[in-house]
DNA sequence: GTCTATACAACGATAGAC
DNA sequence: GTCTATCGTTGTATAGAC
C-alpha cells in the first residue's frame, strides 16, 4: 500500500505512527539546539538510525517533516493556553491569565519554543510555510482579540482596534521571550509581572 | 594584491565599491521577493550580470554577503530613526517620535523591510548571525530604553523596568508590521495612531 | 586587480531493488 | 517498509586567464 503521508493520524498504523512520532522528536531535538538550516535530513536520519531515504518515505519532504513538527509543537502550546484562559470567567482575569499562561508555557518548554521562534516567526514574511493550518487561518493572535473585544463588551475595556491591540499585546509577549531565549539570565518572572501590568493599563478603563 | 572583503569602504578602489554596491542591490531585490533560502549565490550572480565566482571574490561567502546587505539595510533604517528622535526634546514627545519613526520608515520601505524580517528576526535565536553589529551589541531595543529612562528621570513616566517596556514596545511595533507585511490592506495608518495611544497609556503617570 | 572555469562535498529528492 | 544508487543544485575552494 502506499505510504500516507498526510496529517492525519487516525489512517496511520501503529508502527508508522510510531516512526513518525520518533522522527518528529528527533527533529524538535535538532532543530532547537544546532537550528533549522543545521539540521539536515541526513543528521535527522542518523539521530533516529535510519537512512535519509526513510526519513523521506514516511514525509514526503524536508518542508512536509518540519511543517509537521512544528504543528505538533504549537498544538500543545496553543492547548495549554487555551485550558488556562477558559477557566477564567472575567473578562479582564481571562486577558492576564492568556499573557500570564503565554509566558508560562514558554518559560517551561524552552526546546519546543526555539522551534517555534526557528520556524514559525522565521516565516512572518508568509514565504517559507506553505500550509497554514488552523491556527493562523484567522491570524495567530485572533483568539486574543476575541479576549479584548469580550471584555470591551463587557464593559471592562477602554475602545481601541481589538485586531492592533491583539497584535501589540502578542508582539511584546513574543519579543519578551526571545530575549530571555538569548539572555538567560533575563528575570522572566519579573518581565512577567511587568508585561501584565503593562497591559492592563493600556486596555483598562480609567475612571 | 589580495581582495578587499572587509566593510571598511574608504579602503575600497572605485570599482569595486560599485561592484560591491551592486551585488548588495541584487540580493535586496532577490531576497525581499523570493525570501532568504530561495535566494542562491547563482540566482545573485545571475542578476548582476556575472559569473558565481565573482560574487565570491567580492564577498568572502554567502553569510559575508548577506550579513553586509543586512547592515547596508539596518544602517539607513536606524539613522532615520534616530534623526527623527534627536529633533525632539521633550522626552514624550521623542518616544512618540521613535514609534512612529519606526513605522513609517518601514510603511515607505517595504523592500527593505523584507529583507529585515528575512535575516534579523530569523535570528532571534543567536544560531545564524554571526558578526553581531553595532546595533544588537546593546540590544536591539536598548535605544528606546534610554528614553524611557530620560522620560523616568523628567517625571513624566511611571516607574517600570525600561528594559522589559523597551522590549514591549518593539515587539508591538514589530508584530503590526509583520501583520501588515502578510495583509496589505491592513491600515497601518490607522495603526500607527492606535500603537502611539497603546503605548502613551501604558507609560504615562495617572495624576 | 578582476574575473571565468572547474572541481568538490553536502544537500534535498527520486527511482527502483529487496 | 527500508534500503542503495543516483540526480540536480547548493555553497565553497582553487587555478589561472587577462
Amino acid at each position: 500500500m502506499a505510504p500516507r503521508r498526510g496529517a492525519d493520524p487516525e489512517a496511520l498504523t501503529f508502527t508508522e505512527r510510531a516512526r513518525r512520532q520518533q522522527i518528529v522528536e528527533c527533529t524538535i531535538d535538532l532543530i532547537s539546539t544546532r537550528g533549522y538550516p543545521a539540521t539536515s535530513l541526513s543528521a535527522i536520519a542518523e539521530a533516529a538510525g535510519i537512512s535519509k531515504a526513510a526519513v523521506l518515505y514516511h514525509f514526503s519532504s524536508k518542508d512536509n517533516l518540519t511543517e509537521t513538527t512544528l504543528r505538533h509543537v504549537l498544538d500543545r502550546f496553543f492547548a495549554y493556553v487555551t485550558q488556562r484562559v477558559e477557566r477564567e470567567s472575567e473578562p479582564c482575569a481571562a486577558i492576564v491569565a492568556y499573557v500570564r499562561a503565554m509566558i508560562s508555557y514558554q518559560q517551561a518548554n524552552r526546546r519546543h519554543v526555539r522551534v517555534i521562534t526557528e520556524m514559525l516567526l522565521d516565516d512572518k514574511g508568509g514565504t517559507r510555510l506553505k500550509t497554514p493550518g488552523s491556527h493562523d487561518t484567522h491570524g495567530r493572535w485572533q483568539a486574543l482579540a476575541d479576549l479584548l473585544a469580550a471584555g470591551q463588551e463587557a464593559g471592562r475595556l477602554r475602545a481601541f482596534d481589538t485586531r492592533t491591540t491583539a497584535l501589540a499585546i502578542g508582539g511584546a509577549i513574543d519579543n519578551v521571550i526571545s530575549h530571555w531565549l538569548v539572555h538567560p539570565d533575563y528575570d522572566l518572572d519579573a518581565a512577567a509581572d511587568e508585561l501584565e501590568a503593562f497591559t492592563l493599563s493600556a486596555i483598562e478603563r480609567r475612571d
